[in-house]
DNA sequence: ATGTTACATTCGTCTATTCGCATATGTCAC
DNA sequence: GTGACATATGCGAATAGACGAATGTAACAT
C-alpha cells in the first residue's frame, strides 16, 4: 500500500535523470549496450581510471539503472532496462539535429556575408 | 566545417540530460506538453515562486530544450522537440516499472512472514 | 598465509547547482 | 512621463557532485 506522493515520483525521475547527467556516465551505458562488461574493461575502453568508474557505477546502480553480477574476482555490468539507452538515443537524436541546425544557420550567415 | 569531438558530444548529451535532472523542470516540460505556457501560469500551477521557474526556464532555454516567445508583455514557452517528452516518457516507464517491482518484492516478503 | 588481481570506498578539495530574497528590465495603458 | 503587470537577474548561503590519490575489501591461486 506504500502509494507513492507526486512529488516523491517527480524526484525519483529527476534522479533517474540526474544519472545520465555525465558525459563518463553515458560512455559506459553505452559501453554495456553489447553485452555485459566489467569494471576494468570499461576503465580500459574509456581510458579512465578505474575508481572513477567504479564511483560512476555506483551511481547508476543506486538508482537501479545497471545491474552488478558477480562472476569470481569480476564484476559484470549490465544495463539494467532497454528503455534507459532508447532515452538517450532520442536526446542524442535531439542534440543532432541542433547542431546541425547550428551548422546549417552558420553556413547562411556565412553566404550571406560573402 | 565545425566539426564536434566525440567527447564534445557527450559532454552536450551530458547537459541535455542535466537539463531534465531536476524534479521542477520535469514538471514545467510536462506543463508545457498541451501547448504554450507563460511563466507565471506555470509558476501557479506549479505552485512555486516566479523567480525559480523563470530560472528553471533559462536552464531549459540555454540548452535549447525549450523555445521562448514574447507576445506583448508575456512570454510563451514551449517544448523546443517532442522526443524530450518521449525521453522523459520512457524514464518514468522505467521508473514506474521499478516502483511496481519492488511493491511485489514487499508483498512477497510480507507474505512469507506470515 | 602470501601474493595478485579486481573492485569498492574514504578523504579532502574544487566546482557547480539551487534557493530565497530583493531588484532590475520590459511591455503596455494611461 | 507614472503605474501596473510580466519576466529576468544579481547576490549570498546552503547543498550536492566530481575528481585524484590513497586505502580498503573480495576472490582466487599457490
Amino acid at each position: 500500500m506504500s502509494s507513492v506522493s507526486e512529488s516523491e515520483v517527480m524526484q525519483l525521475h529527476a534522479e533517474i535523470c540526474a544519472g545520465l547527467a555525465d558525459p563518463k556516465r553515458i560512455m559506459i551505458l553505452y559501453e554495456l549496450v553489447p553485452g555485459p562488461r566489467n569494471v576494468n574493461d570499461i576503465a580500459a575502453a574509456l581510458g579512465a581510471p578505474q575508481p572513477q568508474i567504479s564511483r560512476h557505477l555506483k551511481v547508476l546502480r543506486e538508482r537501479g539503472m545497471v545491474i552488478a553480477e558477480r562472476h569470481g574476482a569480476t564484476v559484470a555490468y549490465t544495463v539494467a532496462d532497454a528503455r534507459i539507452i532508447q532515452a538517450l538515443d532520442l536526446l542524442r537524436q535531439v542534440l543532432a539535429d541542433k547542431l546541425r541546425n547550428q551548422a546549417a544557420l552558420a553556413a547562411t550567415a556565412a553566404s550571406a556575408s560573402e
